[in-house]
DNA sequence: CTGAAAGCGCTTACAG
DNA sequence: CTGAAAGCGCTTACAG
């Protein structure tokens, strides 16, 4: 009867204070760099730990540990894979590296129970904090977790029903000055596609479209406005619609990136991507190679990531001061398909 | 003097064995869904659970348990923000979730001190097991691990200086195809443009590039060959280079995205979008709404990502089969800008 | 400067 | 069916 080769175990501070000749305490001291310990049993230390391989098992250390921190860190997206998403995750990554803190991420698809199933299966791992943006209907839940010690910093979108340290862009800003700047182009009906309107981001960026509308003293069509388009598929199918109307828009503000991919598609389709101007929010990879180029509202996302962590260790450090609320700007980034003239130009 | 408010501790399962006047092992019974609990005291220990909000503590259960098991994955990609990584990633964070895994992912950027500070980090936190897009230098450290008991699976690119479980594209398969794609239309001059040599992928696509030279008896112009390109722009300059030449070629084959973005640029910014052909490894988002569309070799990502996951979880299961090599063959999408004829074409 | 004992929150191995 | 004791790998609190 033939064995599989036997995993030797992983050495523990045990074998290195028996290789050593020195108590477990003493190993323990080494390993954590601790002061006050004789040069020579530093050395001996050293060398087993070299020898054997030893790599000290952080979960027991933060098992017993007085702060019991796990340099851990739950980190919730929407969708891992999509643009936004990783371009912040990568920042939040980077940041939390500096403090030595690895991170776990997960996808929440706009799903309020997985939300919640992420959330518990990061506590039951015991994160030291958690950074989130919150799926639209109720982040309640998670005070219990503030006030176990846990601390939730929130991002791209404020939480609901409970209140707490929300980093998130100026939503309602960036969608006004993207249509004022459709506005100056001599567009005077523009339409708006958004999101699910349970996202508040995309509630925020029809907001802004009106108050643009508003500013301009032009009446706002409700046939423009079409939302709760979560694919790209959608957006294209709606954009072709508006398109066949007999009172079609001259212009189109996308309120979000899939949103804006399908609008192009259906603007190609149609043969009007040089006649139809069109702005869109979030950044697209690959906008400056359209033709025409995609001018867009781009948001913040080192200012976004990084704010978040920073706000995130302050807690972690013990500061009670009030709940921050840090609103950033996003860049309108002109290109070209937003410079295309309306009916009402002037130039 | 004011105090800030004391975040009550997370309740243990003593506090829950208090509460409910059983024991601490019975808790555990009821926690773990063992049988043989009375169904009273199933019933108190839930309540209690419910009323403390009790949430057990996976690191503390995996330290006792006899598998040791963390329920915990550690991923290396290229970068976290890359469209190829994220989405590999997603398909990976899917898998591991049906398996109850929680996922560590992190950014080598092609750094290999970088590669082994984040294996030290997921090996610190006690992962189960690693997914590795490994960085070419030399992985025979991880041979350690593995003999440790923490099976290590490679995706995207094979392990250098040792073996191991391995998943990955048909690269040279896939750049003999783009290739042949493009002598097919007409196309004798096609110049390669290459990621970093020390890649192994890149190094075959190439070898793919030279062998579908081979198959045509077309001659291998060395100055048509443009390797250890890292980013978009050094891609654009490569390109505008080319192209400036007495003799340039007259279609391109790219070997990455973010190679393939750079010449995309170079040739609108030259005027040639539409009479130099090109095909690219990778997919693009948005490839399919420039002007041409591109002609792309996509990967099997979700055949990589899910072959890498069921390989792993083989391993944890206690698997000593040999190690297994699966290569995926990528597909060619015909999409324009491949199909641009060159001066040989018979159409 | 060094170490023996106790304990972090849980599961194992065993006794009743 | 239930629980007291021991122990996972480490750090704390304390003694010398």
């Amino acid at each position: 009867m033939t064995e599989g080769p036997v995993p030797r175990q992983r050495p523990t501070m045990r074998d290195v204070a028996a290789l050593s000749g020195v108590s477990i305490k003493t190993v323990s001291r080494v390993v954590n760099n601790e002061a006050g310990v004789s040069p020579d049993l530093i050395e001996r230390v050293n060398d087993a730990t070299r020898k054997l391989d030893y790599q000290r098992d952080l979960t027991a250390s933060s098992l017993r540990r007085s702060d019991g921190k796990s340099q851990t860190l739950g980190l919730l997206l929407e969708n891992v894979a999509n643009p936004f998403s990783s371009a912040l995750h990568r920042v939040i990554e980077d940041c939390a590296r500096d403090h030595g803190v690895t991170v776990f991420a997960g996808s929440v698809d706009e799903d309020p129970g997985r939300e919640r199933a992420l959330v518990a299966a990061f506590i039951a791992r015991r994160v030291d904090g958690l950074i989130v943006v919150p799926t639209g209907e109720d982040q309640s839940y998670l005070s219990r977790e503030v006030r176990s010690g846990t601390p939730v910093v929130f991002v791209d979108r404020p939480p609901a029903l409970m209140s707490g340290d929300t980093v998130v862009t100026d939503n309602v800003g960036g969608a006004r000055d993207a249509m004022a700047h459709l506005v100056r182009q001599g567009h005077h009906r523009v339409a708006y596609l958004g999101d699910l309107r349970s996202i508040v981001t995309a509630t925020e960026r029809s907001a802004g479209y009106r108050a643009a509308l508003d500013d301009a003293n032009l009446r706002l069509d409700p046939s423009l406005i079409v939302q709760d388009l979560r694919t790209s598929d959608q957006a294209e199918a709606a954009v072709l619609e508006l398109m066949a109307r007999t009172d079609p828009p001259s212009a189109l503000f996308s309120g979000q990136n899939l949103v804006t991919i399908g609008a192009v598609r259906a603007l190609r389709r149609l043969g009007l991507h040089r006649s139809i101007a069109i702005v869109g929010f979030d950044d697209i990879p690959l906008a400056e190679l359209l033709d025409p180029a995609l001018t867009l509202v781009a948001q913040d996302v080192v200012g976004l990531g990084s704010t978040a962590v920073r706000l995130l260790f302050e807690r972690l450090a013990g500061s009670d001061q009030p709940v921050q609320h840090v609103v950033l700007p996003p860049t309108l980034t002109v290109r070209g398909s937003g410079e295309i003239t309306g009916p009402y130009s002037t130039a």
